[in-house]
DNA sequence: TAGATTGTTAATCGATTAACAATC
DNA sequence: TAGATTGTTAATCGATTAACAATC
């Protein structure tokens, strides 16, 4: 007697080849990433996964497992070809082939996600804003007129996009992603409190809940400061 | 023969009473409360853990599980209130005891953060604010005018702030993080790149890595559209 | 009392770490 | 060749799920 029916999960789409590779793994994939990035600037050819492991706090075992996940870009007795692996880990997470992007709201966090991600360098590019506010609409913002919230989902749905960055309050997400899945969105790079793939578990969705992670930070500091009373 | 020494990590601080509780748990502590926040606005009084895992996506035991991890909260044959677990869960938080902080770095960033968040209800309280540029210091946002960067680590030597927001470029944050941690800062909330928990682990640090969230978005759409291209 | 639901122990699953043969 | 380091299999650890006795 199973306790809670999640629906599929387990053997979907099993792929001929690949197999799954864990959720877990795939978000250190950018660490490595801007890792790898440090070390090609600073000049080092080769690194192997043990000196890699000292220098990002992991274990060597961990990343040459993550990094097999994907095929071994290693050579045994040498290591790792940093500027291959950067190339390698680049490649796999698609920064070479960014995907159009429209913002949703143009309050406080859209326009600082617009003015302050380097977007095109993790593989997404903003064509689009939209805002309901009559006063925002209109503003250029890193030469981009912001356009009508009304319009969106038609915006999408012509220039064929595939992701949305969501910037309003949590109050009026769920009409709109609802438009905006209509119109042909896949992704949602969620800002707000809506839980986009609770509601959609066939769309992708990455969530930034700023007020959650704030809430462990104070958590943690309160944890912290009673342990160390309560060890005197 | 390990392979590499991360230090303390396991058995420190090995409480009388209570033990350790993972931060895997804690990290689901925020997001009962925002939804138990919704039920009591509601109107529902009481709930199971059975009711709550359908609503929230999750089994039951997990729910039972993490719960237990402070307290018997609930009651057999009933469930829980609605009203005592969520003002538990804000106790455990810390919602009711808000901690000093400073905002370190006022661009786009910095200022969205201090515009949009709800600082109070999250256990954290924002007392001050510093920028490096001459344009910027002397702006007033939420009613605080913003502080020369040079004044932030007395600041906080003398109001005892133990928390610090990081909204400054990646390059900056070694030099003031170091300078803020001597003048007694505890705790920061990182949107940096900067590892701060790596270099500094007596601290505590919450990382809130965009580019990292943004690329992972990134990596599952593609990931998504090649599965489906090839299922066909 | 009978039904419901918790708190808690046991079983399973997945992720991390360790070990080592393959090989550069 | 000898030394180094990978790729990969096996062992451990931790987190999730299932089961059920306790009890409201």
């Amino acid at each position: 007697m199973q306790e809670a029916d999640r629906g599929l999960k387990k053997g979907m789409a099993i792929m001929p080849g690949k197999d799954q590779i864990s959720m877990t793994v795939v978000r250190r994939l950018p660490r490595y990433y801007r890792f790898l990035y440090g070390l090609k600037r600073d000049g080092v050819v080769r690194i192997s996964s043990r000196e890699l492991a000292v220098h990002m706090g992991l274990t060597a075992s961990q990343i040459r497992q993550d990094l097999n996940c994907f095929g071994g870009f290693g050579q045994q007795g040498y290591g790792y070809s940093v500027e291959q692996l950067h190339a390698e880990i680049g490649h796999i997470l698609g920064v070479n082939d960014p995907s159009p992007a429209v913002i949703i709201g143009i309050g406080n966090m859209g326009r600082a996600i617009g003015n302050y991600m380097d977007f095109d360098d993790r593989g997404v590019h903003i064509t689009a804003l939209f805002d309901y506010s009559e006063e925002v609409v209109g503003q250029v913002i890193r030469g981009m007129m912001v356009q009508p919230m009304g319009t969106a989902a038609d915006y999408c749905r012509e220039n064929g996009t595939k992701i949305a960055i969501l910037c309003i309050p949590t109050s009026s997400a769920p009409e709109i992603v609802t438009l905006l899945i209509n119109a042909g969105v896949k992704a949602f790079w969620n800002f707000t409190g809506y839980d986009v793939a609770y509601h959609h578990p066939e769309t992708v969705a990455e969530n930034v809940h700023l007020n959650d992670s704030l809430m462990t930070l104070s958590y943690s500091l309160r944890k912290r400061e009673t342990d160390e009373a309560d060890a005197i």
